[in-house]
DNA sequence: AACCAAATCAACCGCTATGAG
DNA sequence: CCTCATAGCGGTTGATTTGGT
């Protein structure tokens, strides 16, 4: 027999989502968290597949997610960063607190790599584009991004270029280091969010500053500064859901962001667990 | 005002990695 | 060790918006 398919594509509901699915997908994370993708469009009355939740999730409704374009700075930041990883979007993100791999992506393939050519430079190589021509090195065959970004060479060839006048000495330093796996910034290590940012989302979120993304597993989202609710989240009023438990339920306790999982927690918050547990 | 093309971005698809049984 | 379920990632698509003629 064949795996299971991750969601049954009968009966599942694709595009766009609406408010209302916005609505109920974020009041159940936020009042339970998830455990599995899966079996949250279920608990949630959603006819979407789990990917899909997750995907929403992810890219748009989560709290800590800062919306709007890049900064310069930002920008900037992709830019050495993918001269250094290559199209690892997620890894790259992981070290944007506020921003997807989905968003860089996009914005590197709409603004920054057009920006890259006029500059005159290969957005993939990241050398300039009279130079890029030249061919391959040799011991090369595929220039894959992930070889780029092999420790043999990560950096010389890049920065020269990429942005002479502004390298941003500390990232350079922390991506140095941590080259392999990219743990990099750990949550504890994020540049602490500006008081006066907390505690305005806090008065957004019925005065609660532990506004942290359930999803506490999720790569980019580590121990975070929330920033602000996306504006759906404003049209449904958290308020009540913010009161009904999420704020008080899962204290930040060591300032790095959530370590337990909700469900692990309170596995029995809000619903039978024995019942519709799969 | 209407049409068309380009730009943008949310969402989907398919693949891979990882962990549990 | 093998199989399977799940999460996550990167690439791609398609609907919508914007700008130009």
């Amino acid at each position: 027999m064949g795996r299971q398919p991750c969601c049954d594509k009968v009966g599942v509901k694709k595009g766009p989502w609406t408010a209302e699915e916005d609505q109920k997908l974020v009041g159940f994370l936020l009042t339970h968290g998830h455990c599995c993708w899966r079996i949250v469009p279920k608990l949630a009355g959603l006819l979407r597949c789990g990917k899909s939740c997750r995907l929403r999730w992810t890219n748009y409704l989560r709290p800590d997610l800062k919306r709007g374009l890049l900064s310069d700075e930002e920008e900037r930041l992709v830019i050495d960063l993918h001269a250094q990883l290559g199209n690892r979007w997620s890894k790259i993100a992981a070290r944007l607190p506020g921003r997807t791999d989905n968003e860089i992506k996009n914005h590197w393939n709409t603004h920054i790599r057009k920006k890259l050519l006029r500059m005159g430079i290969d957005p993939v190589t990241h050398l300039p584009l009279h130079k890029a021509p030249a061919p391959p090195p040799p011991s090369v065959q595929q220039q894959e991004p992930e070889q780029q970004a092999e420790p043999q060479e990560p950096q010389e060839q890049q920065q020269p270029q990429n942005d002479g006048d502004e390298v941003l000495p500390q990232v350079e330093a922390a991506a140095e280091e941590q080259d392999k796996d990219v743990p990099l910034i750990p949550p504890h290590e994020v540049p602490a969010p500006p008081p006066a940012a907390a505690s305005s989302v806090s008065s957004a979120s019925a005065g609660s500053a532990s506004v942290v993304s359930p999803s506490c597993s999720s790569a980019a989202s580590g121990g975070v500064e929330a920033t602000e609710w996306p504006e759906p989240m404003y049209l449904f009023g958290m308020d009540g859901i913010m009161d009904a438990g999420w704020g008080g339920l899962f204290p930040d306790a060591d300032g790095g962001g959530m370590s337990l999982d909700p469900f692990d927690q309170y596995p029995g918050a809000g619903f039978d667990q024995g019942d519709d547990w799969i």
